[in-house]
DNA sequence: AACGTTTGCGCAAACGTTTGCGCGGCTCTT
DNA sequence: AAGAGCCGCGCAAACGTTTGCGCAAACGTT
């Protein structure tokens, strides 16, 4: 039983001018010598003015004479008011928040993701309430339940394995703007991505570039849209040097490091005969895993398999060997997607886009060269 | 002077272009036909009865005849009546929110104590504002504003190289109940930790039984209390075996993957004659750097050089070799820590108390066993 | 039949803001 | 000197809930 500290809020009650009636409430709600809920009249009441011109003061919303000003100044310092975002959410219908939706914040990109949502929305001034669904789609409905009761401004969908139906019953009575990060053909949305077509075929070439004609690829799961298209990219690279990609060794996995790890192995089963050269991972947590079951089998990286990523998380400079990868800017896909849905709530609904940020190839060193090419010389 | 800002909230569809002076708004607040705005008032309106009829319905606050509670929900769902919660949080002075203050969330190990507090809260109906401080006082500030101005219930404070002040200034008028975690020694303030100078103990047995004595720290800053801790209790492991840690061995580096690859690559310059035998790195993000730089050095682990490291983040079961440390049970002490806060919130605040969860020592490849006493047996 | 008691529900105030409307007093013009 | 305009500010009504108080009707008891 702390006791609360003195009363931090002086009060000085009545004393003022109001003629409304005699009886006054001297504290309000049973919040007895509690915390700094000093309203909006309180710092009226201190300041000799009225709440209208408190609210103007603060917000800059009309002239008020200096004297005035200051006093109001003055009084809100002494006091430590903060005007309640709650009552002005009420007042404005807008919270000035947004929802993040996301299958797991834990992942490494979906990490960097979400920082680059929550610096942008913090730099427009909207606070971001992020939302774990594991992809499990009770969690999803309740927590859109809550965010639609919250009032959100707008919402962020950064979701694996969400079937479509889900962005359809959003959108057919949509609340709010919506951004879809890292997903594709969701209808009637705007959508952040980086371009994973190009990020495929800059895959595939550099490692055709680099002499190899014996491709595996470590891919998501069919649902998985993304990696599709990665898949898509990589696959017309190869197409344009007239080189297959033979289906059996086209793995599908769950993008994870454990997933990596089980389906390299069983590449590596697979194929004990005509072993592929260079395995594409579709992020770099499956390659993650994927080095480290190569390291089990006592391959050698790059001597023995060459192996690229997708994504270039952080950790993907440091793994044994450093992992070459195509980098999507995480961060700032984050960014731009919480920017066009501010500009979306603020300016109004636009047409929905696709805004495809380029990827990158980062090389290290996780890529050799094919023995039969050695003597060519490409990219320094 | 600024202008006031212009109305600027068209939301509704581009659908008609509404002319000027021919004000008709069929709907409140000239939101068009526009989404979900029905308030308690059109539910009772419809269903024939008092919002406050309506008011217990929902909440179940006093009995309602069965019939009119019927006819209630039906209105309830025709309409797809959803209660605002911000209405709610003015009413009822509080959000249902907490806020949560972090260093990096993309940091594995806090993105996964996140991931529990977040579970957590929504277990509890609370949600979580997410907060990337970067450990910057203006942003922390300003952060601190909008959470108090949103009127946060409470706040989860994950922060590596706060200042204690920061906590000082924060008890002295304290707006909601606050819970630490991942920290140490901060002022009347609850506590979420795991037992940090047990996992340094726990380090430092093992190695001890693996037969080594020559060992090396990958510390944090000085200023980073937690590393303090597991330091100690490495050391106190030592001492109870009669075995000291030189100081020169002890790096101080920031408790990043860059951080631990420097660093790595500094004690192995600096230990050239009579190098370590095992390293210890205070979290796995400085383990990973320091095996990616052992390796360019041509250096293998474990059998020229052991390193165990702090934390378990998903991927140290990945590594190569996979590496050996100190589990913290991250999503429980995110848990835990949420848990605590909700209970302060919901039954007042109780004296401030440190709970330190237990770690786990997991064996993986990353450490061997000196030479001298390979004949030893010990744990399978 | 008269009177308590229970059942079922509504009135209206309050939560902390913003903002359209309007009202005095001052300054300027003629 | 008198109207016109402007300057500075306040009133009060919202915004969407919850909830103390109280009222009418139905019920049960003598």
């Amino acid at each position: 039983m702390p006791k609360p500290k003195p009363p931090a809020r002086p009060r000085s009650l009545s004393g003022a001018k109001t003629t409304g009636g005699d009886l006054k409430r001297s504290r309000r709600k049973g919040r007895g010598a509690n915390h700094s809920s000093v309203t909006i009249k309180d710092v009226a009441r201190i300041a000799g003015v009225s709440v209208t011109t408190v609210s103007h003061v603060v917000n800059g919303t009309r002239h008020v004479a200096p004297r005035t000003s200051e006093r109001v100044r003055a009084a809100i310092s002494d006091l430590g008011f903060r005007p309640s975002a709650v009552a002005r959410a009420l007042k404005a219908d807008r919270s000035r928040s947004i929802g993040m939706l996301v299958t797991s914040s834990t992942n490494p990109f979906f990490a960097e993701v979400i920082r680059g949502v929550e610096e942008a929305c913090f730099a427009r001034g909207y606070s971001l309430i992020l939302c774990n669904t594991g992809d499990v789609s009770e969690r999803l409905e309740s927590y859109l339940a809550t965010l639609v009761a919250k009032r959100i401004d707008g919402l962020a969908v950064m979701t694996t394995n969400m079937d479509h139906s889900f962005f359809y019953r959003l959108s057919e009575r949509r609340p709010v703007p919506v951004v879809a990060i890292d997903t594709l053909d969701v209808p009637d949305t705007t959508i952040v991505n980086d371009d994973s077509e190009a990020g495929g075929k800059l895959a595939g070439r550099y490692l055709l570039d680099r002499g190899f004609r014996r491709f595996a690829v470590l891919a998501g799961l069919a649902e998985h849209p993304r990696s599709r298209q990665r898949l898509d990219g990589f696959r017309a690279a190869l197409a344009e040097r007239g080189v297959a990609l033979n289906p059996e060794r086209v793995l599908a996995t769950d993008l994870t490091v454990g997933g990596g790890f089980a389906a390299m192995q069983e590449l590596l089963d697979r194929s004990a005969v005509n072993p592929p050269e260079a395995v594409f991972c579709m992020n770099d947590l499956l390659a993650v895993g994927g080095l480290c079951a190569l390291s089990q089998r006592g391959l050698r990286v790059p001597e023995d398999l060459s192996v690229i990523g997708y994504d270039d998380i952080e950790l993907a400079a440091y793994t044994v060997p450093p992992l070459t990868t195509i980098r999507q800017p995480a961060a700032e896909i984050g960014r731009r997607a919480a920017e066009i849905l501010v500009e979306q709530i603020e300016n109004g609904l636009t047409a929905a886009r696709t805004l495809a940020l380029p990827p990158l190839l980062v090389e290290r060193q996780s890529v050799g060269r094919a023995p039969a090419l050695g003597n060519q010389r490409k990219s320094a």
